[in-house]
DNA sequence: CAGTATCCTATCCGATACTG
DNA sequence: CAGTATCGGATAGGATACTG
């Protein structure tokens, strides 16, 4: 019994989009995310079950499309129908809402830096690389320490949590809260930079260049914009 | 454990506002509701106990305030803070998708007269009110089947279960489902009088103005929006 | 009017394992 | 890759009754 049974169009939307974790499945949705095991990486705490269930919720609802491609190997894509992209403004609304009135630092339950990590390699500005291919190191400190690689080509980004073997380019070295919000956009990247909280190094075209690799989170706007306000 | 565990403005605007029931809270304090058990008559279905948490929750979230006045009788009232206010645009979000994706004719357990009456007792325009006092009687049919009286006075707004004795002003018939969706926007009250789904009987001045005498429903305009599209 | 208290059930989560 | 199956413990939610 997950109906309201009021003839409302807001307790009609809520029964379709209100259950934990469905408004922020469809926020990966938006950003492009398409299969089960990526939604399930960047949604860390739900259980498979669940996310099955989430989706096919989803689909029953009209917001998303299950695809099967190729009969053999299962090869499942899931893709917003126009009713799906059509939340783009209830998931805007609830980020800039968030952003201004529910926003912080970050508490030491979110410093989860693989889930940093997962979002970066799912945000790099492939038009961006001019090199064959780029390795770069995170080496974070604070309440979490750990390393950990990512290698950049423009054909593809891979997220390694072991050194993948490859020569170094660009080491970073950051407190992990820090580099979250920066990620967010609370902090600016020459900000960090100057009162070295986060370090960039490697050869002076790299270091360079680096900022512009990530297109940084899709949240970051709203969060800037609500501390300007 | 209700948090995502996500540094990220939408999973923390979720974590205040996503549980079950609260966003249908937001929205009735939206359009003027302030006490608990108005709350309650409008949300068929919460446990006052699950009401007093929610409303406890929306407190640490920032999103309301309570106020007590009179130490002797107790007389709470909830208030939306700044924050509360920002939410109209996601409270308008919803309604707008859900007008648009999710909203058909009624089902049988969506009328309920009830709060259709209380929804309607909400929303008169007191200063259409010529009189000292207007009585109208509401005959349901269909499914549900059943006589609710409001009495209208340019102070005062009562819904009554039986007759309030007072000489009856207007007569109103109508199949309930009909009247639920003229209420909400799906149906425009001229083709609903033309058709005779809805009966209004009394003398002509007051048959003229009881269209007039109603606010509707503040989900009506995005239902209209969404069918013209 | 504005809540508590209590009890019971449904759902969720976490882990682990298994399948095509 | 994309799920399903199962199981136990932990909450969340609903029904009902009671209080200042």
């Amino acid at each position: 019994m997950s109906a309201y049974g009021q003839y409302c169009p807001m307790a009609k939307a809520l029964e379709i989009l209100g259950d934990r974790w469905t408004l922020l499945i469809v926020r990966d949705m938006i950003t492009g995310t398409t299969h089960f095991n990526e939604l399930e990486r960047g949604l860390p705490g739900i259980s498979r079950a669940l996310l099955a269930k989430r989706l096919r919720q989803l689909q029953d609802g009209g917001v998303i499309q299950k695809r099967n491609h190729r009969s053999g190997r299962q090869t499942t894509e899931y893709h917003l129908t126009e009713a799906g992209f059509a939340l783009r403004d209830v998931v805007n609304g609830l980020l800039d809402w968030g952003a201004a009135w529910a926003f912080g630092d970050p508490t030491p339950q979110e410093l989860d830096p693989l889930l940093l990590l997962w979002w970066m390699h799912q945000r790099v500005n492939r038009d961006q690389l001019a090199d064959d291919r780029v390795v770069v190191q995170f080496d974070f400190y604070g309440a979490e320490t750990g390393s950990y690689w990512l290698v950049l080509t423009p054909d593809d980004v891979t997220l390694c949590l072991t050194d993948p073997g490859y020569e170094l380019n660009v080491l970073v070295t950051a407190d992990l809260a820090t580099f979250f919000k920066l990620w967010l956009g609370r902090i600016s990247y020459q900000d960090a930079i100057r009162d070295s909280r986060v370090l960039v190094e490697g050869i002076p075209r790299h270091v360079r260049a680096f900022p512009r690799w990530f297109a940084w989170s899709p949240a970051a706007g709203a969060v800037r914009a609500a501390q300007e306000a």
